[in-house]
DNA sequence: GTTGAGCGTT
């Protein structure tokens, strides 16, 4: 923006940002060589920030920056100046002074992932060949884990389940957002029923309007990674003109919501997608409540995004999955629980599919974007999803039966994607995936 | 020796 003389004589301008007016804690963020500077650059060092406010030194009002397309823009043409820019989170996230207080803010940041993420989660469904070493290998490449415990009987042997718990809540969300193929047996990952809070429940989807049919999923990836990591995006197929975003933070989502973006040229809606949590004694949500039509964001989403009845599963299953996504986040400082969400997803025995590999339109590899913000750089799955299957080759996937990810041999014996289900989950019984793990034995 | 929903001190 604007003719800076020098402005490229840096490879990036840094402005000063704090989470409060005390600029001891401030935070040199990079801008774009535009002149403007990325939410997502914000969000990576401010977690579930959404925006940037300053203090002007005539009105001594704090001003708000604009925000448009994912794009901060400098308060005037001179650019960003030499403000202490503070950010600003959702109302809703409840970050009050307590939480930012005067102490070292990466700290107290630390802290608080410490407190509020990491819950051991109970493993359903492991192999009896399972071992501590094994099981340890396996989810390692979610992450370091610090703890795993199997459960013994009085003789020793072992029950088929057990608990880990990862050293940090990025790697914990990593490993509740997808299901796991272990030795053939499809493992349940879930937080203990023990440790289920009351939580609110912070949807990490949203509701996607106005979408027009060149806008594929990737597009949508594209274009809204700019605010947060997003795990999972559906568009169904045949074209119904809304989508579905997902991202691990449900501020960053929130935060979306009731805006307007451009994509391709064309505006769409971002709105809540607020599906309904059903309880787990009636697993049959496909057959009421969902579907654009049902949603907040359906309205809005107007004109194309009218639910026609029949269809509607692929929405449907998607929300149970993602709609109330393990609600997590980047190495979270923000004030939301995991327990519930997370629960009630992997309870529904779909511990979500954001990693569904394979031919799912869903998996588009890692987040992507710059930093490998919450991703392990030492043990990613590249761009094709989970580890092949090997006898050998792979830690946590020794063993020798059938049902890898390659093979594309889900539960349910249905595939993802490829068959005109736009890529969606199985359908079927919202049970099933528990209930056909059969390779082992 | 077997098994397959569940919820942790051993």
């Amino acid at each position: 923006m604007s003719n800076k003389s020098n402005y490229n004589e840096d490879l990036f301008e840094y402005i000063k940002v704090s989470e409060d007016e005390d600029d001891s804690n401030a935070v040199e963020i990079p801008c774009e060589h535009d002149g403007t500077m990325l939410l997502s650059t914000l969000v990576a060092q401010f977690p579930g920030a959404c925006g940037l406010k300053y203090r002007h030194p005539d009105s001594k009002a704090t001003r708000g920056i604009r925000l448009s397309d994912g794009k901060l823009h400098p308060p005037s043409d001179a650019g960003w100046g030499k403000h202490l820019y503070i950010c600003v989170f959702p109302k809703e996230n409840k970050r009050k002074m307590e939480d930012v207080s005067p102490e070292n803010s990466a700290a107290k940041t630390k802290r608080l992932e410490k407190k509020l993420t990491c819950s051991d989660l109970i493993c359903l469904g492991l192999p009896w060949k399972t071992t501590e070493e094994s099981i340890k290998q396996y989810f390692e490449q979610f992450g370091e884990v610090v703890m795993v415990q199997l459960k013994r009987d009085k003789n020793g042997s072992f029950k088929g389940f057990g608990f880990i718990r990862f050293a940090t809540y990025a790697s914990q969300m990593r490993a509740l957002a997808q299901r796991h193929n272990i030795d053939g047996r499809w493992v349940d990952v879930r937080i203990p029923n023990s440790k289920e809070g009351v939580v609110p429940q912070m949807p990490c989807k949203v509701f996607v309007g106005r979408c027009t049919e060149d806008m594929t999923a990737d597009d949508l990836r594209d274009y809204f990674s700019r605010f947060g990591e997003v795990t999972d995006v559906f568009v169904p197929r045949p074209f119904r003109a809304f989508g579905f975003v997902t991202f691990l933070d449900p501020e960053v989502a929130q935060s979306l919501c009731g805006e307007d973006h451009v994509i391709k040229g064309a505006s769409v809606s971002v709105s809540s997608a607020a599906p309904k949590i059903k309880s787990k004694s009636n697993p049959n949500w496909k057959d009421d409540s969902y579907g654009p039509s049902n949603w907040e964001g359906g309205r809005s989403g107007s004109s194309g995004s009218g639910g026609n009845g029949s269809n509607n599963n692929i929405d449907t299953l998607n929300m149970q999955n993602l709609g109330i996504n393990p609600n997590g986040g980047p190495p979270a400082n923000f004030n939301l629980p995991i327990s519930l969400v997370a629960a009630a997803l992997n309870q529904a025995g779909w511990g979500g599919f954001l990693g569904g590999p394979g031919n799912s339109n869903n998996w588009q590899g890692p987040p992507q974007g710059n930093s490998g913000k919450g991703w392990n750089n030492n043990q990613n799955w590249g761009q094709n999803g989970p580890p092949a299957w090997s006898q050998s080759s792979n830690p946590g996937w020794s063993g020798s039966k059938s049902g890898n990810w390659n093979q594309g041999n889900w539960p349910n014996g249905q595939n993802w994607g490829g068959n005109g289900g736009g890529g969606s989950a199985p359908s079927g019984s919202s049970s099933g995936w528990n209930n056909n793990n059969k390779p082992q034995t």
